[in-house]
Formats: C-alpha cells, sequence, structure tokens
RNA sequence: GGAGAGGUGCCAGAGUGGUCGAAUGGGACUCACUGCUAAUGAGUUGACCUGGGAAACUGGGUCCGAGGGUUCAAAUCCCUCCCUCUCCGCCA
C-alpha cells in the first residue's frame, strides 16, 4: 500500500509518479475523495461514542448513588444515542472497506530512477556479461557453432534428462519432470547458490501453501487471483515465489533496529497459474506451472534499501558468472515495473539454443509497499519511533531457464553437455551428461 | 479425527459485567548513590486510528487470539473460527 499520508499532503506527486506507470489520475483521486469521506465519519463516530460512553459511566454512577430513576433516565438516553452511533459506525466502517478496496489495487510509487516507459520495449540494458569478454556495455559477440543451436527440449529428450510427456501426462503441460542428471542437476543447483549465500543469509525452509492474507501482504492478491493456484477447500494458496512467505515472516512485528539488515534465502518450489500466457513461451522449460528457485530476501532500514538492493544484485549476478552463462541485466521502466515495486533489475541470461534471452532474476526493491501491505516495522533506536521497514528481494536463481542455457550452451559437437566446474563436485565428480547410447 | 486445558502488555501472570489499557513480578530506559561493576532507591515504559499544535505536547476513539452477538456498559456472558498444550487414534 502507498502511503495515505503522503498521498493527502501531496496528491499532485503521487499522481505524477503513478501516472509514470500507467495509473488514472482518477483512480487516485477516487481514493483520496473515500479517504477524506471516511475520516469525516470516523470524527463523527467517535465523538458520538465518546457520548455513549460517558452516559454509561453516568449510569454507574447512578447506581453508585442509590438514584435507579435517574439510572433508568441514563440508559434510554444512551440507547437512544446508540441507533444513531450504530448507523454511523456502519457508514465509517462501509467506507474504510472501500478506501481498503481501492488502496490494495493502487501499484507502488516508481522510484524517481526508474527509468521511465510504457512496457518491455522501453527497459533499459545495464550491462552485459559474457564468460569471454566480461561486463560491457555492447552486446557479446552472439556466434555459436550449429551444435549449440539446438534447444534444450531436443537436448534434454536425447540425454533423457528432461520428459516433458510425462510430465504432462502427471499435471498437464508446463510441468517438467526430470530424471537422473537432470533431476540431480536442480538438486546441484539449489546447494550451490544456497551454499554461495550462507555467509550472509540466514536460510529458510518455508511453507509452500500459505494463506490469503499472506499472498496479500506481498501485493499477490487481490488483484492478481488469477495467476496463482488456490486449494479452495482450506483458502490456501500456492506460493508463486518464497518472497510470499518470507516477507510475512514478520508480520504485525515490530523488529529491533539492531536486528536490521534483515537477510534471508530459501529453496522452494514456485507455482504460476499463468493464466494470460496460453500458447506464449510454452515450449520446453521456458515457461512453466512449477519450478525451482532460490530466492533472497531483504528487510532493512529505508537508508539501508540501496545498499542491499546492490547487494541481492550483485549475488545474483555472481552465481550467473560462476555457471558461466552469457546475461544482460535490465533496469525496468516504470511501464514494466511489478505492482509492488520501486525499482526492479531483471537478469536475462543468453540461450543460444532458443537464441533468446530468459528472465531467471529479478531483484526488487519494494519501498515500505510490502511492508505497509504486511505490517513490518522496526525500532529506530531503543525507545525511538517505529517505522515501516524496507523490503527488497531477487531469485539468486530460478534454475528451470538457468538449466535451458546450461544445457544449450554446454552442447557439444558430440551432442553431450559440458557443465560449469563449480558444479562438480554438488554432482559428486560428474562434468558432462553424455547422450545414454554412449560409453560411460 | 476424538477428549480435555488454555490463548491478557516486551516476558511471566492476576483479573469473571461498570471506578481496567488493565494488579503484581521480571525486563528495558532515565535519574540519584557508588572509583568501576554489582547492589539499592525514585521515576518512566504499548500499539493503532482521528482531531488540535511548528514542536514539546494534547483532546477523542479502538485494541485483552480473530470475527459476530447480548447489554446503557464486555478482558469478563453467549456463538463461530483460528492457534497452543496434554491424552487417545492415525501416520511420512
Amino acid at each position: 500500500m502507498i502511503d495515505i499520508r503522503g498521498l493527502r499532503e501531496y496528491p499532485a506527486l503521487v499522481k505524477e509518479l503513478l501516472g509514470r506507470r500507467g495509473v488514472e489520475d482518477s483512480v487516485v483521486e477516487e481514493l483520496a475523495e473515500v479517504d477524506s469521506a471516511f475520516r469525516d465519519a470516523v470524527s463523527a463516530r467517535d465523538e458520538l461514542r465518546s457520548r455513549v460512553n460517558d452516559t454509561s459511566r453516568r449510569v454507574a454512577e447512578a447506581y453508585r448513588n442509590k438514584e435507579p430513576v435517574e439510572a433508568e433516565r441514563l440508559k434510554e438516553e444512551s440507547r437512544r444515542l446508540g441507533v444513531d452511533l450504530d448507523r454511523i459506525t456502519a457508514e465509517a466502517a462501509e467506507l474504510e472497506k472501500r478506501r481498503r478496496e481501492i488502496w490494495l489495487v493502487i501499484p507502488n510509487l516508481p522510484s524517481e530512477e526508474a527509468p521511465v516507459g510504457a512496457g518491455e520495449a522501453d527497459n533499459v540494458v545495464v550491462r552485459y556479461w559474457s564468460s569471454e569478454v566480461g561486463s560491457s556495455d555492447v552486446a557479446p559477440n552472439l556466434e555459436y557453432p550449429d551444435f549449440k543451436r539446438v534447444p534444450h527440449w531436443d537436448i534434454g529428450a536425447e540425454l533423457d534428462i528432461i520428459d516433458l510427456e510425462r510430465g504432462a501426462k502427471l499435471s498437464g503441460s508446463m510441468f517438467p519432470l526430470y530424471k537422473g542428471l537432470g533431476s540431480r542437476l536442480i538438486r546441484a543447483l539449489t546447494s550451490f547458490a544456497l551454499d554461495e549465500h550462507s555467509d550472509a543469509f540466514l536460510e529458510i525452509r518455508p511453507p509452500t501453501f500459505v494463506k490469503r492474507e499472506t499472498m496479500v501482504s506481498t501485493g499477490h492478491l487481490p488483484k492478481f487471483a488469477d495467476d496463482a493456484y488456490q486449494m479452495e477447500r482450506d483458502d490456501l494458496w500456492a506460493i508463486p515465489t518464497a518472497e510470499v512467505p518470507l516477507t510475512s515472516m514478520a508480520r504485525d512485528e515490530i523488529l529491533e533496529a539492531d536486528q536490521l539488515p534483515l537477510k534471508m534465502t530459501a529453496a522452494t518450489p514456485c507455482f504460476r497459474r499463468e493464466a494470460g500466457s496460453a500458447g506464449r513461451d510454452t515450449r520446453g522449460l521456458l515457461r512453466l506451472h512449477e519450478f525451482d528457485k532460490v530466492e533472497l530476501m531483504v528487510y532493512s532500514t529505508p537508508a539501508q534499501a540501496p545498499e542491499m538492493h546492490a547487494e541481492i544484485l550483485r549475488r545474483a549476478e555472481g552465481l550467473l558468472r560462476r555457471l558461466g552463462l552469457t546475461y544482460r541485466v535490465l533496469d525496468l521502466c516504470t511501464g514494466d515495473l511489478g505492482a509492488s515495486s520501486r525499482r526492479t533489475f531483471d537478469l536475462e541470461v543468453y540461450a543460444p539454443g532458443v537464441d533468446r534471452w530468459l528472465e531467471v532474476s529479478s531483484v526488487s526493491w519494494f519501498g515500505d509497499y510490502q511492508a505497509r501491505r504486511a505490517n513490518v516495522r522496526y525500532r529506530t533506536e531503543p525507545g525511538g519511533s517505529i517505522e515501516f521497514v524496507h523490503t527488497l528481494n531477487g531469485s539468486a536463481l530460478a534454475w528451470a531457464r538457468v538449466i535451458a542455457a546450461l544445457l544449450e550452451t554446454g552442447r557439444e559437437a558430440d551432442g553431450s553437455v559440458t557443465l560449469p566446474a563449480v558444479l562438480t563436485p554438488y554432482l559428486r565428480g560428474v562434468t558432462r551428461i553424455q547422450r545414454p547410447d554412449s560409453e560411460i
């Protein structure tokens, strides 16, 4: 949720910033109007309630003074006031509900630094990286031999490590099934990433299904309900990312300043319905209903946030570098920013087989938007004031697309796939995946 | 799933209809005493909403697991739900 006091004070600025991401002024104005009406109703309600409370106190007093007639008279007066109170309380409650409804679907104010743009095409490439030239402003050479121009679904079938047909048989399309070294590869990548982050990030294994309010806290509900899997009977929701449970860990809590920044990492499956993207990128591992991911998440003070944002990005990039994959960093424009985010950098890995840049991480700074929804605050100093924390997170990394890129990048002329050396210990010495019909 | 007990402030724990935002103890903070620490004494110490004020501060309201109900009045009575603990059953 945006800061509604900020809206009261600087409505023009709020409209300007939200306008950059395509929010109509009228929506913002409606929130301001309902907010104002709500506050009027609250004042009237509280004043009346004060009178009712006072009258009740005098009832007790009258009884103590042995004045039953006076007590009856006061009771009657209080009853009469109570009728009005009920009416105006209901009005206030209705206004509060409407205010919350609008408030919840208004996205976060984008950072002043986020590039202004309408959509994907306006995202800014911050840098490229490849193992040959390292970091660079210009795109690396994307020449690859023909034997690397094979899509990963063919490689996966050839090496018998990805079985999309069987996955589809069990659960439908976009639910992959990994076999043998394919399965071990996910395990290796997960262990590798968790180990890399273990110096500074507390490892968490959160629940995979969460309550509705947990989804609301991160901004995934109510607006994006169609994107999530729901267990209707228990009203539990399958997490689309570990961001969801991690961000709610400190829900309704007040943290101490010396606990911040609080850094956590978690490996979880992620579930996405991908409603509205039917038929797009559905082949292979490009877009899935279920995939595994290691997430980084931080609660910080506002002052620490920029540094944390940079650290998460650095760590996500670090993994890609150690895996030897070519990637680029995108600064998402205001039109492409996720609803809860103030600023986001996407990491896209180059997959030569499908000849595409694949998003494998999204590193976001949410300001206090999620913290306000989840009510996560901190005490600025012992005995000091209480403020909302800032939340940040990023994938490091989402494995399915990383695996696609690894298979395509690592493919050799003989059809085998060479794996990055950093994974060797996690694969008990395996350095390449051979065709099943070749010598072992 | 069945039976029972319970959920109160940072913690422990009283409170069974009005004077209870809530006793008491602990913790934390401030001051005094002390060469330092400890000990001692005094004081302070909740969150949220809304109004006034530049601010210090201050008026009103809400909150005793959550939501509903009874009543002039609810931490206290009633209903539903959630969670925790003990026992039984089942089970990876």
